[in-house]
RNA sequence: CGGGCCGUAGUGUAACGGUAGCACGAGUCCUUCGGGAGGAUUUAGUCCGGGUUCAAAUCCCGGCGGCCCGACCA
């Protein structure tokens, strides 16, 4: 993409209204833009942030049987009311359409995903079954807050697994384990990003969370300092003195946000449904369940928090919303034809060049390079072509060296 | 939802109750071109409603909006 062309605009200085570093980089930018509080719009660079995020996450979805679906962002009334949490939800946002009835925006889909589950789960031989979507999400936050941490609304996607027993969902849950770490560590999360138990176990003793450590995140969490591969949520940290994987008893404090979330569900949203199987034994049995939680967007925000520095984003090569930054230094008919030829080369070789071809001093294409945040810049200057050759450097790394043209 | 702070061009910031100014951005032109370069010129603003006053960006009341702290966060 020639950055001439880009719709957005970089700005130099933050808007005053935004504290957060996520938010302060990701609107100087140019890859959101607030609408109202915890409600953003995704710009062209910030949606291709977004859609390789989703499709990291799909890609993995996919790989662990799950079969991805949409569902809508409407609710029925009745549905929440099957289980108690049209009142109980206090999140959730109602409204009436045609003046009559009752409608939610789905903060969460047990309630839909269940009966409609419901409509193909019969027998044994139907389960297990996996089901997700990657969807927005609407939940009426007393307090939105840290940028893309908190919003109201937010993509979510949401996997729902249907077992037959206990044992199957437990199988299930431990593979979801490493599935998700999988999906951090191609994000560049997994260093610092903890398996933490927490409230919220209906079927079993706690619910897991994925934590990762940054300033901006609002929880707090006990990281084992004996195994180092498990944390405890503040939350339950009292009746939890002990770490459960390893039994060692010193924690090291740590402020996190919450990436992602698993919980074993049970029979908590099957039984109000009625969804239920006819088991091996003839007999009928409710389903069991679990949900397995993530946010891209939240994902995004926590990306920025931890891969920054004075100048701007630090993007892993995985969620950039370009591979190179091609920057041409001067405006001399022979910097642009050599510029022009390079940024034709890498885009046939569909790697995602970001061309910036605008005319404007160096310094301006440096100091908004370094702010998009591009993982590799490559610049076409007087002094590259007399070598014959372009410059590249790394976002992260000081060093630039010339490599030649040819080489790319 | 309680408490605090705050709403002035696109962005950031000034203006004692008395002419709304500056910088950046954006537009046009010229000169520049390895770290937000220089010059000329143009553009654009007091959140909304009421009140006090000869006069309100400024004071008062109400609303709306934003940020921060807390509560909340299946």
């Amino acid at each position: 993409m020639r950055q001439s062309q880009l719709a957005t605009k970089t700005l130099r200085e933050a808007p005053k209204d935004e504290q957060s570093v996520n938010a302060i980089l990701l609107t100087r930018a140019g890859f959101i833009d607030k609408l109202a509080a915890g409600v953003y719009s995704y710009l062209p660079l910030g949606l291709r942030v977004l859609r390789k995020i989703e499709n990291i996450i799909r890609e993995e979805m996919l790989a662990a049987d799950g079969q991805e679906i949409l569902m809508p962002v409407m609710h029925p009334r009745e549905n929440w009311e099957q289980t108690g949490r049209w009142e109980n939800f206090e999140a959730l946002i109602k409204l009436k359409i045609a003046g009559e009835k009752d409608f939610a925006l789905g903060p969460t889909h047990e309630e839909v995903v269940a009966p409609l589950a419901k409509k193909f789960v019969f027998s044994y031989k139907d389960l297990p079954a996996y089901l997700f979507q990657i969807q927005t999400k609407f939940r009426d936050e007393p307090r939105a807050k840290s940028g893309l941490l908190r919003t109201r609304e937010f993509l979510m996607k949401d996997l729902y697994s249907f077992h037959a027993s206990a044992q199957d969902l437990d199988n299930y849950y431990q593979k979801m384990t490493t599935v998700y770490f999988k999906i951090f560590e191609r994000c560049g999360l997994r260093d610092k990003t903890y398996l933490t138990l927490a409230s919220g176990g209906t079927f079993s003793q706690f619910s897991h969370e994925f934590q990762t450590v940054c300033e901006a995140g609002e929880d707090t969490i006990f990281i084992c300092q004996n195994c180092k591969n498990l944390a405890i949520n503040s939350e339950i940290k009292n009746a939890t003195p002990a770490c459960p994987a390893c039994s060692g008893m010193e924690f090291a404090k740590a402020k996190t946000a919450e990436v992602g979330n698993i919980f074993k569900l049970g029979t908590k949203y099957s039984a109000p449904f009625d969804l239920k199987f006819k088991d091996r034994d003839g007999r009928e049995k409710n389903v069991i369940m679990g949900c397995y939680g993530v946010g891209p967007t939240r994902l995004m925000g926590t990306i920025v928090e931890i891969s920054h520095d004075d100048k701007g984003i630090i993007w892993p090569e995985s969620v950039a919303p370009f591979k190179y930054h091609l920057l041409a230094l001067g405006e001399n008919a022979e910097i642009k034809k050599a510029a022009d030829e390079l940024y034709e080369k890498l885009t046939a070789q569909r790697v995602e060049p970001l061309y910036d071809d605008r005319e404007l001093s160096a310094g301006e294409k440096f100091a908004e390079a370094d702010l998009i945040g591009i993982p590799h810049r490559l610049v076409i200057s007087e002094k590259t072509l007399k070598e014959n050759s372009v410059e590249i450097k790394k976002r992260n790394k000081k060093e630039a060296k010339l490599i030649k043209i040819s080489e790319l």
